[in-house]
DNA sequence: TTAATTTGCAACCAAAAGGTTTCATTTTTT
DNA sequence: AAAAAATGAAACCTTTTGGTTGCAAATTAA
């Protein structure tokens, strides 16, 4: 089971669920409820980023909120970086 | 078959590619060379980074030469771009 | 012209990914 | 105390992914 930051990101419903978590926690029925698929499946997204560390989880009471670490993102923005002078003409000046 | 370019960098050999012919253009047997998997494993892998945009291919002869095209990087740069401040207090400032 | 090189692609396979339903457990509410 | 809510995880299934071998076609070299 590879678990890196780039298959992370790969899929476009943890990109979602990153983008709603990013600036308000929120558990995994209210991540759920903005998705067409089970909150199992949602469940399993969320583990898989937090098996990155992109996501760190509170418990309070029943309930586990998930909040967005994307500090983490910075591997996928060096490695990208490496290749910026391609398209960014800018980065040359 | 969903064709993306979060998906294409996904794979650590797809992004070994991108690295080998970022500054010169090489032909399949020679980016095979650089691997312990088959030249057809690398055929689809460079596949794949061609239907993304990432690769162009020109033909010299009976070789194919692949040339980076590494301006649709751009798009992974936006999207981490938007959750720079998590990591990067300089950005605030 | 014959042999070697370079390539694309089909056919096949095992493992991983991404989804489902179901059930048990814990906590809160009534 | 009983019911409801929130969660984790097992079991299962289908599709995708990432690899292989084998072969045909085109170009180059001997």
């Amino acid at each position: 089971m590879r678990r890196d930051i780039f298959q992370a990101i790969a899929d476009p419903t943890r990109r979602e669920i990153i983008g709603l978590i990013a600036h308000q926690s929120l558990n995994v029925n209210a991540v759920a409820g903005n998705f067409s698929m089970s909150r199992t499946a949602i469940y399993k997204h969320v583990k898989i980023l937090t098996e990155c560390g992109l996501i760190i989880i509170s418990q309070k009471g029943r309930e586990r909120y998930y909040e967005a670490k994307l500090e983490k993102l910075h591997e996928v923005s060096d490695w990208v970086g490496i290749y910026r002078e391609f398209w960014n003409a800018r980065f040359d000046t």
